[in-house]
This record gives structure tokens, sequence and C-alpha cells, in this order.
DNA sequence: CCCTGATTCGC
DNA sequence: GCGAATCAGG
């Protein structure tokens, strides 16, 4: 993957926008987070300022040749599934999901209460998600205002601590879920 | 650990 | 010019 005009005004959009190298290379594709700082160094927009040491830090020679794919970097987001699948989020049990149940897909009142409970800055695209981040989708998935949790979440599980409770509710509790739900976040 | 950007330097 | 390896910091 090269890096074309379209491409370099992506990169230059979103770092503008401030979004992480990391994020930047998750939404172009093809490259890791640190094409892009390089990238960002060689257009000369790093402009973010840090504390850069004033001081010259001793650099270490590099080993030695290991620019071969050594590493296999995958932007792609892994599907991670557990051994054991927990219910499915707001499911009955009774509609058949496809692989990755969506709980936004049926539940609309849910759905624009979670809007407001998940930060702006919080919020991921498909393309920010990672194994530790909370991977519940919000909106509608058809239309430009959707968006995951994107929250932090423990290695492997799919939702943070909030939306797993949601998820994975024991199913003697799951009959009054719609109401528990509710009420719940109105209470904290 | 996870993440962030910064820098070097072989390619 | 590119970006992995590395460094430094949160």
């Amino acid at each position: 993957m090269s890096w074309t005009n379209e491409r370099v005004e992506l990169l230059k959009k979103l770092w503008t926008e401030g979004h992480s190298a990391s994020q930047i290379a998750a939404e172009l594709g093809g490259v890791t987070r640190n094409a892009v700082i390089g990238k960002v160094h060689r257009l000369g927009l790093s402009g973010r300022a840090k504390s850069t040491s004033p001081v010259a830090k001793p650099r270490r020679n590099r080993p030695a040749t290991a620019a071969a794919g050594s590493t296999a970097p995958s932007p792609a987001v892994a599907g991670s599934r557990t051994s054991s699948a927990p219910a499915q989020p707001r499911t009955q049990g009774a509609t058949a999901l496809k692989a990755e149940a969506s709980p936004a897909l049926q539940s609309q009142p849910l759905v624009e209460v979670m809007a407001e409970l998940v930060p702006i800055s919080e919020r991921a695209t498909i393309l920010t998600l990672t194994e530790r981040t909370c991977k519940w989708p919000v909106g509608d998935p058809s239309t430009e205002d959707f968006y995951f949790c994107g929250r932090n979440s423990d290695a492997g599980v799919p939702y943070c601590a909030h939306h797993c409770k949601i998820a994975y509710q024991p199913v003697s509790d799951r009959r009054r879920s719609a109401n528990k739900v509710t009420t719940a976040r109105a209470a904290g």
C-alpha cells in the first residue's frame, strides 16, 4: 500500500482532528501506526506538541536485519470468540442471530439511551475496535451516526463492564430485562 | 500490561 | 520516501 494523495489527505484530516496514529492506521488500512507516525513526521505536521525532551537521547544501534516481514500486523478486527459463548445481548433466545449478534438491532429504545451514555470522545468506529475495547454497537449500522461503545474492556471480553451487565444477564432475570436495564441506568 | 507519539536508519 | 524497531512517556 502506498501513500496516494487521497490517503495522505485522509491522514492529514484525521491527524488534525486528533485521532491517534493507531486509529488512523486502522482507518487507512494496510499500514501500521508506525507507518502513520513516520508519514506524519515526513509531512511535517507532527505539531501536536508533546514534551519532547530537549535533551538528546542516546540512540541504540538497531539489532540487525529485522525489516523482513517478521511481524504480521493485522489491522482487521479479529473476532475473538470465547470458548463458551454467553447469552446473546438482549436476546430472549428465540431470535436466531447471526454469528455476532448486534444488540442494537433489536432494542431501539435502549439504543437511544446508550447514545447518551457513551461520551463522544470515547466512541469508536468499527475501525478502532481492538480485543480490549467494548464492541457494543449503538445505533443503526446502516446510518452514519452508528458507532461502537469503544470503552475499555478486559482482554477477550467483548464489552465494557457496563455493557457486560446488559449483555450477560442471568436467564432468570432476562424476562424483565427491558425494565431492569432502563431502571438500572437511571439509578446509576 | 495497555496505550501514546518520537526517533533512528536499513531498505 | 518508507516503516520496523526502538525509545520514552502516560
